[in-house]
DNA sequence: TTGAAAGCGCTAACAC
DNA sequence: GTGTTAGCGCTTTCAA
């Protein structure tokens, strides 16, 4: 059994109230009896039960994040990067996270939602993926239950959140193939509900219409966000629309789906046509060609996104409460030449 | 405020016991008690505390995982695989994960352990990333806390794992590259420490004594598992050892840095040089060219090491304790034809 | 400077 | 069937 407050109680010779107070650093309590009260338990190995500790304190010390899994084979090198940006911003303040895996829009998802907001499960909760109408945030915005996004939603509530600013990036994206002289340029859009899709989706429309292009309704495919779904746009647009010139992906992982199907269909991508990624996962200096895209940067949104919380949950008022970075866009070989 | 049992008693006019016993659907509760009890429950929107329940079952329902991270740009696309693997199968037995994160071998991360262990903070430990003297088994070894670890370790403690049997799989990666007509085959080894590392090295270099292949000390060189540590060590390797016809790589992630710097050197890799990696991530079927590897099926990987901590938290024994996973070897075009 | 007592929200043994 | 009581391990008044 684990040591309790009792077990040195009783090996010191005095009251359960006195050891607490001992190990908390009060300074009522007798330097000597302290150091002794330190020592046993020191000997003991006595760690707090933090469960106790937090039904007394009614607070769990606990950030929730609810993971969006797609079947088994979900990968998404972002997670990784987001996951180890909140995870190191968190151990910095003494918090802990409570990871839970679920699939979108399934009761069981938002029924995690419900508990942990509900339950005193965790003080407060991650959303990331944001969906155009979010039920997860309704639910805790009506909770007034502390949390932040990463991302915006299409409902007009007010609530903090961390994004990158899609529409610039789309706009610096077009405009580099604009001025390497491409007219004809597709795009690979994420499928509907996610509101970064849509954000993606309407700022490449945008950014065409400002520059005086107009878009074909075959130019504009849709994948999965998967490498598998990149190839098969990828696909979809040589046959529908092969008097494309250059091509946008709605995310790396696509992109590189993209490259890969365009170079069986014997094109090199950056000479005989051009790709634009968007995101930056590590992975893109290394995809051949390398990959031109937009550099979001992921690690440091989760560790701002997780810092947040902590202030949130601390019952003080992020301030900026709303974030949204300028995106950079980084220019590899993927996107060619002038032409 | 949350809605407690209390409160529930209250509106119902029966003690909080009853209500406990009505929700848990004891049949010891009249009918139309538990009708009215529930009623309630879901007209308040009650939701049990977790911890108040946690520490009077003494237990969290929760299990931990601590994932090793090093600096900022942490992104192993195998953890979020790993992850979703762990967390999917913790759901279906309704068990919560705790993540934390950590440099390894820090004084930060043994001390989430011993809190783990010690301070009722999970039911039970997954271990990654083990290390051939591991300070972090041995302490939950000792202290008989539930764990169980993807990876074997040095020591001679017997513990539940799952591995992949790194030996065998590079003995399928050399016998292809013998098969080709390869007989300088180079190694970028994982760095000293960690298991996984020194059993594929160890593979490899049994491999080629097996097929009556000397090893020359410049042909094995370290590398930090990361695609540029991939990229640097491929550098050296093209330096000081000029005459390999192949090489492999102690992990995926390094074989794409490979294949970029071989590429920059003038070298087409599956024709002027063959390479291979080890894991199969997903993005391993998408580089250029696509690599050969040896398979690790690493979300199933994850769903056992999770199933089999679950039952071990329960009382019961695993069964197997030990599971070694005899890998794949999927041949895609780095390694080339034959020569 | 220390201890007794209450209580966080829940479950479970026992009595009625 | 239902209520009383005790207790999980901890913190925190309040008295002594």
């Amino acid at each position: 059994m684990a040591v309790t407050l009792k077990d040195i109680a009783q090996e010191a010779g005095v009251s359960i109230t006195t050891v607490s107070r001992g190990l908390a650093g009060y300074d009522d309590v007798a330097d000597e009896t302290r150091q002794q009260i330190r020592q046993i338990a020191e000997r003991l190995g006595y760690r707090p039960n933090l469960t106790a500790r937090r039904l007394q304190k009614q607070r769990t010390d606990t950030l929730g994040f609810i993971l969006p899994t797609f079947g088994p084979r979900f990968s998404d090198p972002f997670f990784s990067e987001f996951l180890a940006g909140i995870g190191n911003e968190a151990v910095n303040h003494h918090y802990d996270l409570l990871v839970s895996t679920h699939t979108p829009d399934t009761p069981g998802e938002i029924e995690a939602y419900r508990r942990a907001a509900l339950g005193g499960w965790v003080d407060g909760l991650i959303v990331v993926r944001t969906r155009e109408d979010d039920a997860r945030i309704r639910l805790l915005h009506e909770n007034q239950f502390p949390f932040v996004a990463f991302g915006r939603c299409g409902c007009d509530l007010d609530f903090p959140y961390v994004d990158e600013d899609s529409e610039a990036g789309m706009r610096l994206l077009v405009q580099h193939f604009v001025e390497l002289g491409h007219r004809r340029i597709g795009f690979i859009a994420p499928p509907e509900g996610l509101m970064f899709g849509r954000l993606r989706r309407d700022g490449y429309l945008q950014a065409m219409a400002d520059n005086g292009r107009t878009v074909e309704p075959t130019w504009l495919v849709t994948g999965d966000l998967t490498q598998r779904g990149g190839a098969e746009a990828a696909g979809r647009l040589l046959i529908d629309a092969p008097e494309l010139t250059a091509v946008i992906t709605g995310n790396d992982l696509m992109a590189v789906g993209a490259i890969n199907r365009l170079r069986q269909h014997g094109l090199q991508v950056g000479q005989d046509i051009a790709l634009g990624g968007f995101d930056d996962i590590p992975l893109a200096a290394y995809t051949a060609p390398p990959l031109t895209t937009i550099h979001q940067p992921i690690y440091e949104i989760g560790r701002r996104v997780c810092a947040m919380l902590v202030q949130l949950v601390n019952g003080q008022t992020p301030n900026p409460a709303h974030i949204l970075l300028k995106p950079t866009l980084v220019i590899r070989e993927s996107s060619g030449k002038p032409i």
